[in-house]
DNA sequence: ATCGCGGCGCACTTTACCTCA
DNA sequence: TCTGAGGTAAAGTGCGCCGCG
């Protein structure tokens, strides 16, 4: 996107036209340019926008934003804005199995091994979540066939071990294995606590290797090819909520660049009529702006009728909208500049004195 | 350097299950 | 209580990439 405002000297080149420019959008970001050049008797100044979001993730390097041509002002218009995803999805979406719980049965086995899972699992940091679910009793929940209501049933009577649990769900296993090879399949709902698991696994690393599939798959009681489903999903999900915050980012950057595009056609009528009842208005001698370097306020270094003023409008709220950070000089009607003449002097003095120094 | 193979991740799809009107 | 629509998670499928022999 590109916004372009011009004053004055119709023939001179538009700025931000005659140069090449690219702002390669991808989905993982997107850039705006916004410039505004004002005819070379007067203001001759040319601004550009960078907006680039940085995301978490490793793919950052995809990113493709364009390096400006040395621009007078460099903005960001978007903030440096880490995806947080709500509180919300850790516990509604992989734990929603919490509605099923009631409707399951509980067949509690336990690891084979848990020294060998927790030698596996030990490339996680010691502290981390995850290591307080290492002796944590994991269940299946299933809620159809009549093994899982017979199961369902003996549990609740208390009339079975663990052992017999154990052996029950390896036969449900089986039979699971048997429906894959079968023409149906029955699906099993992950526990509260093995999507809890998982979660705090993932978020230690997105990715697993064999030796850490085969230890959370022994600790949870799943066979790898779940653990490996899970983690695919998973990241899946965040993949799809990654684009919908990307979208909605846009959009409400495409907002903000509307109204300043809005707002900017308003002023550039207000001069252009400025212009039109000031016939010696745009035959005075040129003006340069000169940014100070070091409070980048922004005065003219000319001595002559200041008719222009301009200043470093931090405080725009339009600009500040969304946490941008917008720098860019206003120019001011001719009535308005009035007011600010001595301002400008000010700061042509400042600057001088920066300068001197 | 090339080829075949296996493993893995990803995109897309299917399917089973759940919720709700 | 039944039912169908819609949502979601688990799982299947196909493809491309990469490392290895």
């Amino acid at each position: 996107m590109e916004l372009g405002l011009s004053l004055g000297d119709a023939s001179k080149p538009f700025g931000i036209m005659d140069k090449s420019r690219e702002v390669v959008t991808t989905t993982k970001g997107v850039g705006f340019c916004m410039a505004l050049s004002i005819g070379s008797n007067l203001i001759d100044h040319q601004q550009t926008t960078e907006v680039k979001k940085t995301k978490p993730s490793s793919d950052e390097d995809r990113h493709q934003i364009s390096a400006l041509n040395d621009p007078p002002i460099q903005l960001n218009l978007l903030p440096n804005t880490p995806v947080l995803w709500p509180s919300s999805d850790n516990g509604s979406s992989e734990g929603g199995s919490s509605g099923q719980m009631g409707r399951g049965f509980d067949v509690n086995r336990f690891p084979n091994s848990v020294e060998d899972t927790q030698e596996a699992v030990s490339s996680s940091p010691p502290n981390s979540a995850a290591s307080s679910f290492h002796q944590m009793d994991f269940c299946m929940y299933t809620s159809t066939g009549s093994l899982g209501r017979h199961m369902r049933d003996l549990v609740a009577d208390g009339g079975v071990g663990n052992n017999e649990v154990v052996d029950a769900e390896r036969t449900s296993s089986r039979a699971s294995d048997d429906d894959e090879n079968g023409s149906s399949r029955k699906k099993l709902r992950l526990s509260k606590e093995q999507s809890a698991f998982l979660e705090e696994s993932f978020k230690e690393h997105s990715t697993l290797n064999p030796k850490q599939k085969l230890a959370l798959a022994k600790q949870l009681n799943l066979r790898p090819r779940q653990v490996e489903v899970w983690f695919q999903n998973r990241r899946a999900r965040t993949k799809l909520k990654q684009t919908e915050v990307d979208c909605d980012h846009l959009k409400r950057c495409c907002e903000t660049l509307t109204e300043e595009n809005r707002r900017l056609h308003k002023e550039l009528q207000e001069l252009r009529a400025l212009k039109a009842s000031n016939p010696f208005y745009m035959q005075l001698p040129a003006t340069t702006l000169t940014m100070c370097p070091s409070c980048e306020r922004v005065a003219t270094t000319t001595t002559t009728t200041t008719t222009t003023i301009s200043n470093t409008d931090s405080t725009d709220p339009t600009s500040k909208a969304n946490g941008f950070s917008l720098t860019r000089p206003r120019f001011y009607p001719f009535s308005q500049a009035q007011n600010h003449t001595q301002a400008s002097t000010t700061s042509r003095d400042h600057v001088v004195k920066h300068v001197e120094k």
